[in-house]
DNA sequence: CTTATTTAAGACTTATTTGTCTGAAAATAC
DNA sequence: GTATTTTCAGACAAATAAGTCTTAAATAAG
């Protein structure tokens, strides 16, 4: 698994947030049985989203969580690493401390490229814009298939 | 982290043999000791390797685990699979099942395209192709740095 | 103020990965 | 046959990830 599963639940769930139109509050309780995510533990997931800036929360009746003015503009890349860290983009294939342009190990220039492409994967669109592209091509964001992407 | 310890362990330990000249068996104890990788762990995932018949094993005095004909002509790939299994090469990137052309979600096709890099990355090569180039390149298989390729 | 609903936060539990230990089996040398 | 060394294999333990539960704080409505 390239990502671990809280990262993706932290995506999936932005890339939810940014569907909808009028970037208004959506409760995690919509968010987690619309996306079939356990309620409480994606909680814990998105309050580091938000003690991280990219989402607003409000507590109370009409509360829930919202895309913050970064969190629109964010890519997926500020995501992962606000979740998961910088890791799988500035180590070692093979886990080896010191490896890099100097004294490489057998995969590294190879690694280096391949980590670019994930980079780029994520990087290359904010969440904005994704949502706009998910208008016509219609985005999976569950496991049920083709998402409407207001 | 992009490959589990244990294939990360696994492919160092298979480099490690071919990088040796003769093919000749090396016990797990030397191994584990160059390579800094706990012993009895080693053990157990080397095992996997020999079960699938990329190593092969001998017991007692003289004993120790050597590349078979099928491993030097493996690719770290071949390994990966055996180890980790397929998942890192067949899975949706955000963990979607039913993901694919049909109904894609929004980063599969850089997905398909980075992981492909992935793959390529670790097939491309031979085992003993890789010791070959190991000759003259020096790759490190240790957090020290540069490896003596013979 | 009370009740209800939401997020926040910490404690706790379960599942999985990583790692350690023990005993058995196979091989060599004496 | 015994002692030693190795791999084999299962049991066990520790660490980490994933997930569940409980309590507290904030907000709205009556």
């Amino acid at each position: 698994m390239l990502l671990s599963k809280s990262c993706v639940y932290g995506l999936r769930a932005s890339l939810y947030l940014a569907s909808k139109r009028g970037n208004e509050f959506h409760s995690l309780k919509e968010i987690s049985e619309e996306l079939e995510i356990s309620f409480h533990f994606l909680t814990k997931i998105l309050q580091q989203l938000t003690a991280e800036g990219y989402l607003e929360s409000y507590k109370g009746p009409n509360g829930g969580v919202r895309l913050s003015s970064n969190g629109q503009n964010a890519t997926l890349f500020d995501l992962v690493i606000a979740i998961d860290g910088p890791g799988l983009f500035t180590q070692c294939a093979l886990g080896l401390p010191g490896c890099g342009l100097q004294e490489p190990c057998p995969l590294h220039d190879h690694w280096v490229e391949a980590r670019g492409k994930i980079e780029n994967m994520l990087k290359r669109m904010t969440l904005n814009e994704i949502a706009e592209e998910g208008k016509e091509k219609h985005f999976r964001l569950t496991a049920e298939g083709e998402f409407s992407w207001q």
